[in-house]
DNA sequence: AATCTCACG
DNA sequence: ACGTACGTGAGATTA
């Protein structure tokens, strides 16, 4: 099928202009926004459009704007800096051969919904670009939206489906939640008091707004109310939102014909502008265009649950079998031919009974033999085991695969990763996997990422699943009490805090505490943040003893931040006595894991109030908790990996780390340390893991610029294996583009050869952190796996139910304990043999705090 | 949605 | 001259 792309020109240089840092030629013309555009669109271009056209607003009033003039008025004027670039941009699109499309009275979405409908008539696909969702009503089969996130570098394309799972609407739909919730920016008023959630709970109750309306009476409370009052106010903002589709555009389709050929014809002006980097980023030629769908697929949709026996029993056959699933479930046995089975329960046909496709694709699940091919397979472990299916048999998980290859911007979605991929050319889900399976399999051996992949994360998803399933003990009443001494607590806190200030105000407002403080206290401001006071805690300690409201301050804010994030927060999370966090394996850059909903790796615990919580952290009954962490791991990976003798040595003996740091930076006796000394070398100690800078020690030892810096030379000379070792990894990492750990995982570096200085030096911390931080991960991941293996092994009931980083916590039932005491230290200390040991203290108790 | 603040390793 | 320590997630306020 041939493919329009119609951009909107206004919205994307809007993006553009605020996006980017402002970028001007020689003689001072700006063109950051030009050069944002054409980056954006070049992309574009790599989709192989056979039409593009970029349209604009006009000057002027448009038909929309002045019916409805007091509501767009409300919209801010071009900055000035941007307005010049409008024409410029026009200018070079015109020696590019690009059709420019303007028309009087009309906005550019007008222009874009006119194209698309045109091209549909035609059969031709449309996807329309810009960074306004009003454009989301003109989705149908043929037209997609490609929305600029926030910048432009980042898109989403939305299609029916994608607005039918993120919103639950059809296209049309998005017009009755702009009458109900109104748009900001465009300064369309909606209902009071209703936005996006709101407007979303009443329409999938109501469906249209007319029909919402009609029901006002039925609503309880305000909503109601103010529902019937505005109900003329939000049929306005409906009709705002309206697009034209019948825009009087003087050009045909044919008119907008793209031809690859002619951009080079724009080159001198591109010079003229300064735009040399982008010269280099003109899309190649390509000499004959690719087919249009490079793969084409065929879909079959099944509709009996007869048809879905025949092909269950083919796919038995296979030895490997793609599966998606989103509302409808995807499956393939090849990359050209795909069963798409709608299922009951969704917003769409009523499909085949959720439970029966289950219990009937069960064998196929379960099969040893079979391979399967998955975008996140713990999330299927999960739905699947909610229907009394596991998973078994080998895996490939893509989502996995793509985040070894990319870990600093991994694809967080099976399209995501298709669009990547495979550029537009297709976007079938299950049968994309295959071509997905050859691609990333043999990326992953060219990288010498496949020992990573087999050995340590694969294995590492169905531990993470079955500690997200078994879940951690909580003792809620403990939980309540708390919150209702920490209630009791903020509230004699308020009081004593407005009585000093003169009067209420909200003390969590970093705006209203900043006026009390600097304004009506007088207090000497510490530093500013850009918009206004910083008040955080660095500030508040150095006021701390100027007025006596500031500790009260300081305290509310601990006791509020414990009691709203950590009590309200579990609590509402915790289920029949447990909660139950997600181990997210492929969001961090350096290849930890992250945990959300609840997030239970930030559980306090360094001050003695915030470490109360973890006593509500326990064993399930007749259990205990076996505790057990890595001592120093990083800075003992930091003298395995830098070979550095010194602190080779040091680890071997078993002094206190700092406290032997210091003795060889401050050339004292080991004995004579003073505590400032060992905090300082502490200091040093972290600062050399996280990429040393004299700026950032001074600050967090409040000392000198130039003292830090004598610190810093007086250890790399002390540690010379150290320093060779950072200047290594700093040119390597340069050489290469990318650092990585000792188990080969890799993070891709395009900091380290930027322009500007702060990037660059970013990137050259990044490049001393990652390879520790990560290995550190490699081997508490690889413990994990093998701990787990063991305790299957040994038939043990006991569960790992958390990691945090350097720490792994197991609930063993009490006559397990000293066994998996053992088996936990052995397997986290022998994971690799290394210059140094690798530490493990383990601790059992009743509760998480008990286990420290 | 962005910003600030703060909890953890 | 540049102006930051590395890696995360969540809640509250503000625009």
């Amino acid at each position: 099928m041939e493919k329009l792309i119609a951009v909107d020109g206004n919205s994307l240089m809007h993006r553009a202009f605020y996006a980017l840092p402002s970028m001007t030629t020689k003689t001072g013309t700006p063109t950051g926004a030009i050069y944002g555009f054409l980056s954006m669109l070049f992309k574009l271009i790599e989709l192989r459009p056979d039409y593009l056209v970029v349209a604009f607003d006009m000057h002027g009033p448009t038909f929309r704007h002045e019916a409805f003039k007091e509501y767009k008025e409300g919209r801010k004027e071009t900055p000035e800096d941007l307005r010049p670039q409008f024409p410029k941009l026009k200018e070079l699109l015109r020696a590019m051969g690009i059709a420019v499309c303007e028309c009087e009275r009309y906005e550019a979405d007008d222009i874009l919904g006119t194209f698309s409908r045109i091209a549909g008539k035609r059969g031709i696909e449309s996807l329309l670009v810009t960074g306004d969702r009003d454009a989301l009503q003109l989705i149908d089969d043929k037209t997609h939206v490609l929305l600029t996130k926030k910048g432009i570098s980042e898109t989403v394309e939305y299609d029916e489906s994608v607005l039918m799972e993120q919103f639950g609407l059809a296209p049309v739909g998005m017009l009755d939640l702009k009458g109900l919730m109104g748009d900001h920016s465009d300064n369309i008023p909606g209902v009071p008091g209703v936005g996006e959630k709101t407007a979303l709970k009443l329409l999938s109750e109501y469906k249209t707004l007319e029909n919402t309306l009609a029901h006002a009476g039925e609503v309880k409370g305000k909503l109601g109310e103010k529902l019937s009052e505005f109900a003329d106010q939000a049929r306005f903002s409906y009709k705002l939102g309206i697009i034209d589709r019948n825009a009087p555009v003087k050009m045909s389709i044919e008119d907008v014909k793209f031809a690859p050929e002619k951009l080079s014809e724009a080159i001198p002006l591109m010079h003229e502008l300064e735009l040399r980097s982008l010269i280099n980023r003109l899309p190649e030629q390509p000499a004959v265009r690719k087919p249009d769908k490079a793969f084409p697929v065929r879909t079959e949709q099944i509709s009996s649950i007869e048809r879905l026996k025949d092909v269950i029993s083919a796919l038995l056959d296979r030895q490997t079998v793609a599966m998606h699933m989103e509302d409808t479930l995807f499956l393939a046995a090849d990359s050209d031919n795909q069963y798409e089975i709608v299922l009951s329960g969704t917003l769409l046909d009523p499909g085949l009974d959720r439970a029966e496709v289950f219990r009937l694709l069960k064998p196929v699940f379960e099969s040893e033999g079979v391979k399967k091919l998955l975008f996140d397979a713990k999330r299927y472990m999960h739905l699947l085991s909610e229907e009394e299916t596991e998973l078994k048999g080998p895996i490939f998980d893509a989502m996995i695969a793509d985040y070894l290859l990319h870990a600093v911007h991994p694809a967080l979605s099976l399209k995501t990763l298709c669009s990547e991929r495979f550029a537009g050319q297709s976007e079938n889900p299950a049968s994309a996997l295959f071509r997905l399976y050859d691609i990333m399999q043999r990326e992953l051996n060219e990288n010498e990422l496949d020992g990573l992949y087999r050995e340590i994360e694969l294995p590492l998803i169905r531990v993470l699943f079955e500690m997200e399933r078994e879940g951690f003990m909580v003792d809620t009443k403990m939980l309540l009490e708390l919150r209702e001494n920490f209630s009791q607590r903020l509230e004699r806190l308020g009081i004593e805090i407005y009585e000093m200030a003169g009067c209420p105000f909200n003390i969590l407002s970093t705006k209203q505490l900043g006026a009390v403080l600097f304004e009506k206290l007088g207090l000497p401001p510490q530093k500013k943040t850009r918009t206004g006071y910083s008040t955080d805690a660095e500030v508040l300690d150095k006021l701390e003893t100027m007025h006596p409201i500031i500790p009260l301050i300081i305290e509310y804010r601990t006791v509020s931040k414990l009691k709203s994030t950590f009590l309200d927060g579990l609590l509402s999370l915790e289920k029949s006595g447990r909660v139950h966090t997600s181990f997210n394996q492929n969001v961090t850059a350096t290849g930890r894991i992250s945990s959300t909903e609840p997030n239970l790796q930030n559980i306090p615990v360094r001050t003695e109030l915030g470490r109360e919580i973890r006593k509500a952290f326990i064993a399930s009954p007749g259990n205990v908790l076996v505790g057990a962490d890595y001592s120093q791991i990083e800075l003992r990976l930091l003298a395995h990996m830098s070979k550095d003798e010194r602190l080779i040595a040091a680890f071997n003996g078993d002094a206190d780390i700092h406290a032997r740091t210091a003795a060889e930076v401050f050339g004292v006796g080991i004995d004579e340390v003073t505590s400032q000394q060992r905090n300082a070398a502490k200091a040093v100690n972290f600062g050399i893991v996280y990429g040393i800078s004299d700026f950032g020690l001074a600050r967090n030892l409040s000392i000198s610029r130039k003292e830090a810096s004598l610190y810093i030379e007086l250890y790399l000379s002390r540690y010379p294996g150290v320093k060779r070792y950072m200047k290594e990894s700093i040119e390597a990492g340069r050489k290469k583009g990318y650092v990585k750990t000792l188990f080969g995982r890799r993070r891709e570096l395009p900091e380290i050869n930027a322009s500007n200085f702060n990037t660059r030096s970013f990137g050259e911390r990044v490049a001393l952190n990652m390879p520790i931080q990560g290995t550190a991960a490699d081997i508490i991941k690889l413990a994990m796996v093998r701990t787990s293996e063991a305790m299957k092994k040994e038939g043990l009931k006991a569960k790992l139910v958390l990691q945090i980083h350097d720490e792994l916590i197991i609930d063993a039932p009490e006559g397990e304990a000293q066994k998996v005491a053992e088996l936990l230290e052995q397997n986290m200390r022998n994971v690799i043999p290394l210059s140094v040991p690798l530490n493990v203290d383990v601790k059992c108790g009743h509760s998480w705090y008990d286990t420290k």
